[in-house]
DNA sequence: CATCTTATGCTCACGGAGAGTATAAATGGC
DNA sequence: GCCATTTATACTCTCCGTGAGCATAAGATG
């Protein structure tokens, strides 16, 4: 550490200036299905640039997504940053650094008129959502392919490794699944050129798997965020974020199952957002509803202050 | 999103140009004393700007790391960005945004002769050391000063509020220490103006607790790592990156409890630690030691592939 | 009224985690 | 050589969280 500037102070502004861009994965769960804001058709998630008149990086976030959708973001949380290689592929061109974030909303407070529309996750993750048990393309298309990709290893150890790395990572041969390793699985499938946004302008479009692609790596910051809020959903209490004001036990048993891609135990989640407290009945009753018709709750901001910080659990069972 | 630039391609390199610095928090236990890089006399984390050069971000951290300190990282791991209002508090200067790492070393790989050197990061969070019980400064000082905080507030409600906040964070009044809120504890005590980088620079020095400051915003990064490295201690086998090759599972053991801040249940630490074959001996035994001889250990790499993505626990008692 | 669907209450069994007891193997002092 | 001290290591016990299933209630529909 001797010779380089340290200290932020010695070197203002030389030679290192990049763009910044802002790269947003705006989540609502509307029945049963998790969608993410997207532009371009669909093709790219919404983003802009980081600017002199923003006091920071959420206050921009929140500044031009509000001023897009039209309605304010809850939740909102920095996922990660990556650098890219001057776009051009012009090594003069300066690096462009995006900052993502995920925000959580709800579809009926996003205005319309916008170029932006809403689209469901699960059709760029189609191996993402294990509701149904595990989606049919997993044992028809992906697991084939991979295998062909383990094999093609140079020798049998790297061949045996890759292929347990695809097992334990896709929850293959009765492994049980893990529905936050989303960002491993998305890796792993770009390692085996199975991704289009990975083959480097080649035209072997043939092998790839199903799931829509996206403009540059905002596949990979989508899964990111897909991965953060299956973890978080666990320990904080976030989906009330993606909540209406009131709502069924059902519809919140729905809602974290259309999150983690999994079913849940229905007594047990119950059990569970109960003896926490992370609820309370409104009085009224659910109406157009089949079947025995259910307590109507709304979430209990004060848990927000007494546990901002600590702890809440979610069940999810693995069968 | 109707008229903003949505799409990188649509504003390269506008008006958004900013400087992007890497901010490292290098972390090191050395008998029991978990440990920092520090530069500047200990008031600032080692910085270096991203350049054209890089690849990455991750490749331009471990460059200019190790060409400082003469040996690689192991374990690296983003860890956030932050952004800067210029930093001269001139409005046109341009924003500064910096991306803070955590990397994993020993202390014996890092060459002599740099101005870097190795604090002891309890330096910095003295209220963050548990090891012995809660450290005396916590009720002494730390406490009075965020009740005073507290009363302060403007209604009883709020003041209630508050106070049930320190509480919570400290784990004041019986309530249980959680280790992992680290970056929270920094942030009150900046919320109750009693961290000396937060008076901007008025003259109440008399009002701050007890740590050693930092430049800018860096112990706050250092809490950020601090907290980050808890956590994830607890679920992936990284304090091995930390250790030499060969170690007993009591230093194992120290190690963890360092970086925690807490202690651990010998017993069951070592029956965690063995049923999940983390280790393996290595048929020798420590010398120099008081006591009955320990078998020395190392780490069984193998399970990095086994379970790269699996999880490991580790267990930290309450009492 | 039978049936279907959803809501809601209760019980049970397993396993993991926290904590304690007991014994073994070394050292150093007398 | 004996004893106190220190650390290592093996077992045991209990509690509770969690997964899972059973049973019943309360509506709608034909």
């Amino acid at each position: 550490m001797a010779k380089s500037p340290q200290k932020k102070s010695s070197a203002p502004a030389s030679g290192n200036a990049v763009t910044a861009d802002l790269v947003a994965v705006l989540v609502a769960v509307t029945d049963g299905t998790p969608k993410i804001v997207t532009i371009a058709g669909g093709s790219a998630l919404p983003s802009g640039p980081f600017e002199f008149t923003h006091r920071s990086l959420q206050t921009a976030l929140r500044a031009w997504v509000e001023a897009q959708t039209g309605h304010p973001l809850g939740y909102v949380e920095q996922l990660y940053t990556f650098a890219d290689r001057g776009r051009s592929g012009d090594a003069k061109s300066p690096h462009s650094v995006s900052i993502s974030y995920l925000g959580l909303t709800r579809e009926d407070r996003v205005g319309e008129g916008f170029e932006a529309h809403w689209s469901g996750w699960y059709d760029y993750f189609p191996w993402e959502d294990h509701r149904a048990g595990a989606p049919s393309s997993l044992a028809k298309i992906i697991a084939p392919k991979l295998k062909a990709w383990a094999k093609a290893a140079p020798s049998p150890t790297l061949q045996r490794e890759r292929w347990q790395r695809c097992a334990i990572t896709f929850g293959l041969e009765d492994r049980d699944w893990n529905e936050e390793l989303v960002l491993q699985r998305y890796e792993l499938l770009w390692e085996a050129s199975l991704i289009p946004e990975a083959n480097h302008s080649r035209g072997r479009e043939a092998s790839v798997v199903p799931g829509k692609p996206m403009t540059a790596d905002h596949r990979r910051i989508l899964a990111t965020g897909i991965a953060r809020l299956r973890a978080k959903i666990k320990y904080r209490p976030v989906v009330f974020e993606l909540m209406p004001a009131e709502f069924t036990l059902l519809q919140l048993q729905r809602s974290v199952e259309a999150l983690a891609g999994r079913l849940v135990h229905k007594q047990n989640f119950r059990r569970l957002i109960e003896q926490q407290e992370l609820v309370e009945e409104t009085g009224a009753m659910a109406a157009d509803t089949v079947g025995r018709p259910a307590k109507l709750f709304r979430f209990r901001h004060a848990v927000l202050a007494e546990r901002a910080v600590a702890g809440t659990k979610l069940p999810l069972s693995r069968t």
